[in-house]
DNA sequence: TCCCCGGTCAATCGAAAGTTGGATTCCGGC
DNA sequence: GCCGGAATCCAACTTTCGATTGACCGGGGA
């Protein structure tokens, strides 16, 4: 049987030489490349065709696992993405996974679940860390919220300390309008303030 | 000449792998132990006897790498301590500086620079990433502000989105105490708002 | 010892923040 | 076409926040 051939994304070279020793002593195991950037990833997959890609989510500048993720899935018959990042936020796991990721792995799992993870990943099966499983589940349940460009905006302004009249200024717009808009996202997250509107905004990943 | 006797400190698996990996290559150097945690950092510290640790700052539950280092550097006749972690925030630069590391550095380094920075440490020499040597010339030219105890829980409590009057009633006292404290973390942050100060003592790593 | 600092509290006042209600525009569906 | 909904904008009103001042207590360090 020809061994499985499998891609490295990560921009830390510590980490992909750790994948790289951790997969290559394995039996039908072969790593075929690897990739410190997401751009570099895609040209990867395209002269490489490997099986699985071994995915980072965060990589550094320019484009993101998530992004990275999604335009591999697109390709014409498309290897497997198997996530494995350090970050379990709700929002890194929806991403990654509404961009079709396989799996969803963390770096501190053992070597012997992101083997059988790569092998199931390349039988088409789903692999989720339990954690992330658990989180997806709570994201699933709650009711998706999602905020206008604009209120966005105004949420990531009010996180940095602005104050309604100088978001006003910032924005072009007049106190009243900021406050509006902050109504809605009060109303949107369930808060009543701007520092839990803050709070919540961050902890859902809308803002940062 | 005997080789380089290393120890390895990481949560992360892959990670151990990977640093393995780069320097197990490398003449001159050899890894004698590998470690999870904090508390069996120090067990191999002291069984081992290593020349040089690697350490990561973020070891999961239980003691992390500050600590852990601080506990090295105080035994006699210690190892060197090299940070090496992904986080650059201003606090977790100082925290390791001032529990005696002799080198802090990225995990998106160059396996080289990880390689030398390995050499300089056990020559006594202080390795610093360059942004992490500018976060830290600016941090020194800044005076340091500290909150005191009850004024970072004061704080994280508003950056949780809680009211004056819920913080007053989560701590047992008036709103009047609360907002005497945070007139005082107004003052120490040079703010003038509870989200500016929230966002004032993230980037300052005093909260979160 | 005395003084300073951290923590506690009170009263007041002006300035933000938050509430309510309403206007406009744009867009997809019946 | 017409309607409903959502996004963006605005103004007047109420509440909370923040500034200011002043006070008390307990525990160290000079």
């Amino acid at each position: 049987m020809t061994p499985l051939r499998i891609l490295l994304v990560d921009d830390h070279p510590v980490v992909r030489a750790g994948m790289r020793a951790l997969l290559t002593s394995r039996d039908g195991l072969d790593v075929v490349g690897e990739a410190a950037s997401g751009e570099q990833a895609l040209d990867l997959v395209a002269a490489e065709r490997p099986d699985v890609v071994l995915m980072d989510l965060r990589l550094g500048a320019g484009m993101d696992g998530a992004k990275a993720t999604a335009a591999i899935v697109a390709r014409p018959d498309p290897p497997r993405v198997v996530v494995l990042t350090t970050y379990d936020t709700d929002t890194d796991i929806l991403r990654a996974v509404e961009a079709g990721a396989s799996g969803y792995l963390l770096k501190d799992s053992d070597p012997e679940v992101l083997v059988s993870a790569v092998w199931a990943a390349s039988r088409g099966e789903t692999v989720l860390n339990p954690d992330v499983a658990q989180r997806l589940y709570r994201r699933i349940r709650s009711p998706r919220v999602d905020l206008s460009a604009r209120e966005t905006e105004i949420v990531s302004l009010v996180a940095r300390g602005l104050s309604n009249r100088a978001i006003a200024k910032e924005l072009f717009v007049t106190e009243a309008t900021v406050k509006s808009h902050l109504v809605h996202v009060f109303s949107k997250l369930g808060v009543d303030s701007r520092t839990a509107a803050v709070a919540a905004a961050r902890e859902r990943g809308l803002i940062d």
